[in-house]
DNA sequence: TTATTATATCGTAATATTGCAATATAAAAA
DNA sequence: TTTTTATATTGCAATATTACGATATAATAA
């Protein structure tokens, strides 16, 4: 056998899980805060601030993309990356549960 | 070339990455969820609680135990797990500076 | 139309993850 | 001591991820 016995899990786990794969690797990361750095959507340039090539680049991106934590829009030639606010809200109220429920604990 | 240019990423970034990665498994989020569940630290019982095998399982607690994400104490024959409060409060905090970051902006 | 520029996709090699049977370890019970 | 019970480790097959060169696509500029 190999890998993922995700079938065999909630939707509700698979999902979140998937929001925390996108978060899995360095240069997503960097992304992220990167986009976060920056006044408003950026348009390029992602590529560079990231010790990667392009390709690489445009495939992190894609991934983050398709777990809803950035929105791209396309602006002329370039395609302007930001934050959907909407995925980071909720994953801030899921481990806000988690330490609101750990704090009504023993251990 | 392969996997991970992690050598090329800040400390922290490989740290948070390192974190999510250990939650990007619907198994891992199972078993946290699980351990949230229960009144205190569970001692064995989580291979009953999901349709994997027990080395599977184990290897997935020793995942979480490498991020930090849950602590195990030796208990008799048993090993009594429970989440390491510390490390979600540390994430939940991340997150919330990513809202709060988000709110000061136009998007 | 023909560049140019920005990003995406394809193909593929290197590496990592997932899952489990078999086996090891180690504490408690008989 | 031997058995039982709980968990860990090893080895390996199946699959997924990472990275990038080559190439495609698509909008604007010349």
């Amino acid at each position: 056998m190999g890998a993922s016995k995700s079938a065999s899990f909630s939707e509700k786990h698979n999902e979140l899980a998937s929001i925390f794969k996108a978060l899995s690797h360095p240069a997503r990361i960097a992304i992220v805060e990167y986009l976060l750095s920056v006044d408003t959507c950026i348009c390029g340039d992602i590529v560079n601030e990231l010790p990667l090539a392009q390709p690489t680049i445009s495939q992190h991106l894609k991934e983050l993309k398709n777990a809803n934590i950035i929105k791209g829009s396309i602006e002329g030639t370039a395609i302007c990356y930001c934050i959907n606010s909407e995925t980071m809200v909720k994953i801030e109220s899921y481990f806000s549960m988690i330490s609101k429920t750990l704090k009504s604990k023993c251990c």
